[in-house]
DNA sequence: TTGAAAGCGCTAACAA
DNA sequence: TTGTTAGCGCTTTCAA
């Protein structure tokens, strides 16, 4: 692989004059010249070293994307159809854009932020952050963040987060129901923070709006870690029986939800009505298709990378909270009782 | 940050043996020396800026996951079930070696090509290339290379392919599907190249051993660029009606077509058989569970991973073609008749 | 047991 | 319009 050092030598030219041609740098450049390095970069397959050049400029050109793998969740975390349908847009954004994409996985923030830092990566979307641990990222790394689906945001400038109305989108989901006439309904989560804290709390919400009282039974819980999957949603199953409807936080759960009831030989929705969240491939392709509050998966994705990319090149100046709409969208896993 | 050249300073000492603790090659430095190092690294947090390391040692520890998206494809690759599940295992399987993975998409090789050789990745993996494109690679890039899903490999040294017997897969569904009384069955594929040209030749084979005849209108062509996803399978639905079973290529493709069944008012499997290939969770979670040609999609990419390790670091002896085993999975949309 | 110094390939400030 | 040169942070050979 030629370097431009050896291109400047057989041109008899300097490396700075070289490496302007390569840049489009040719204000101050004669056309000559021009012609002669455009010549030799093609004969001689120039390929540029990024390494190098990114120790020159101290950039990288590299997005980061962290995803937190909580260990009591799916291992694969690229598998959920949620998780794949952002990454592959946010992939595209960031391809599109220019820049590289990243993936980091750990199951502690600390090991990403380090090997982050290492790569000198110009951004970082960060995703399944929760709680405290925030203040660590904001104190390590000092270039611009996006965060998605992320709480409690710091004052730090150079962050911005990407969220949902998700408080709304439970609150319509049980809205939904209720006007279905369901009364007796359940929430099915495998935790009550993020995301899902909010959704719990819009879950409430719309039941204490129909004078429905809740106890906490009706908190369905996923112990995905202690059991298999298998085993869970047919406990859970077992335990819906109890209700007319179960609100799943995600369209994954739903279908394996359903899947589980109708292993009792329940019927959905005639036994049963379930609601889901995301409205993602898995839903829409399932049969009854889930009923379900829709975001936009890829929105999230586009929007993330590309506010990242206009922070990093410090042209953005929109807010510091985006937040995308939800809305409901009828299929065929809710009945009217 | 601090860097080596600064913490020796602190401390006094060359950053040869900074360096040199850093990296664990402690034989020729005395214990004091390294207590006092180790502890200056943790105070200053020193992080290695990985650009430097890999331009001074010409190594990346960057292995490119390349994908050749074809526009007649889905646009978002990473969405497909089976594309998911195995960057997800590779994923895992690159970073528990200590290698970061950066995925790069393109629709022609070249570009591909150019940026892993820019980034000096030390290997890469090669997905869903066929016919000659594979040369350009060859002549272009010298690393490891382990392909998955390829043909024609070439001779080259460094060059390891992951294959499947696709063949005998499309032949053990035909096979299942005549002994389950059908005779009249039909091929569902977008293309016929690569994994799809093996998977028609072991559909042809399995028609001819039952001593049924094949004529062109039996492979249903998806035309997914020109009309869309919709349209293409609810054609191909229609012209379904003619036969008793069809084998689809994989298994998002056979929910899409029993949806599209479906949705014209036939049942699943009484009044069509349909038989997938992959074994993805969209099928395992779809109802009727998808009858299908198991593939351990996971290994395929654990495999991959370790076995480009491997070659980087030069303990690799094992076959330059690998070919996983194939098996039947009985589950619910195969009727006999 | 430790250190000096060259060099990896590229960028950019400055000089000519 | 073109060239000189000093880094960027780290590795590694060779010398002390």
């Amino acid at each position: 692989m030629v370097t431009i050092k050896e291109l400047a030598e057989i041109l008899n030219l300097s490396t700075t004059t070289v490496s302007n041609v390569i840049h489009g740098k040719t204000k101050e450049v004669s056309g000559a010249t021009i012609e002669r390095v455009r010549e030799a970069l093609d004969e001689y397959e120039y390929v540029p070293n990024i390494n190098a050049s990114n120790l020159a400029r101290n950039k990288s050109k590299i997005i980061g994307v962290a995803l937190l793998a909580r260990p009591d969740k799916y291992p694969n975390l690229l598998t959920d159809p949620f998780i794949s349908e952002m990454i592959s847009a946010l992939e595209r954004t960031i391809r599109e854009n220019g820049y590289y994409m990243m993936i980091y996985i750990a199951d502690e923030i600390g090991g990403i932020i380090q090997q982050i830092s290492s790569w000198n990566a110009d951004g970082v979307i960060l995703f399944g952050l929760m709680g405290d641990t925030w203040k660590k990222v904001g104190e390590r790394y000092k270039n611009p963040i996006v965060s998605i689906d992320c709480f409690d945001v710091t004052e730090r400038k150079n962050v911005v987060n990407i969220g949902l109305r998700d408080e709304e989108g439970a609150y319509l989901a049980v809205r939904h129901l209720v006007r279905k006439g369901h009364r007796r309904i359940a929430f099915l989560s495998d935790n009550c923070h993020g995301v899902d804290r909010e959704r719990f709390a819009g879950f409430r919400r719309g039941l204490q709006e129909a004078g429905i009282s809740f106890c906490e039974r009706d908190f369905l819980k996923l112990m995905l870690l202690e059991k298999g999957a298998e085993e869970c949603f047919s406990d859970l199953a077992a335990r819906s029986e109890e209700y007319t409807a179960v609100f799943c936080v995600s369209d994954l759960y739903a279908v394996q939800l359903a899947n589980a009831v109708r292993a009792r030989g329940r019927r959905i929705p005639e036994d049963l009505s379930i609601i889901g969240f995301d409205d993602s491939l898995l839903g829409r392709l399932y049969r009854p298709a889930i009923t379900t509050i829709h975001q936009d998966t890829e929105m999230k994705g586009v929007l993330a990378g590309n506010i990242l990319v206009q922070m990093i090149e410090e042209k953005y100046d929109g807010e510091k909270e985006v937040m995308l709409p939800v809305s409901l969208v009828e299929r065929d896993t809710v009945k009217k009782i």
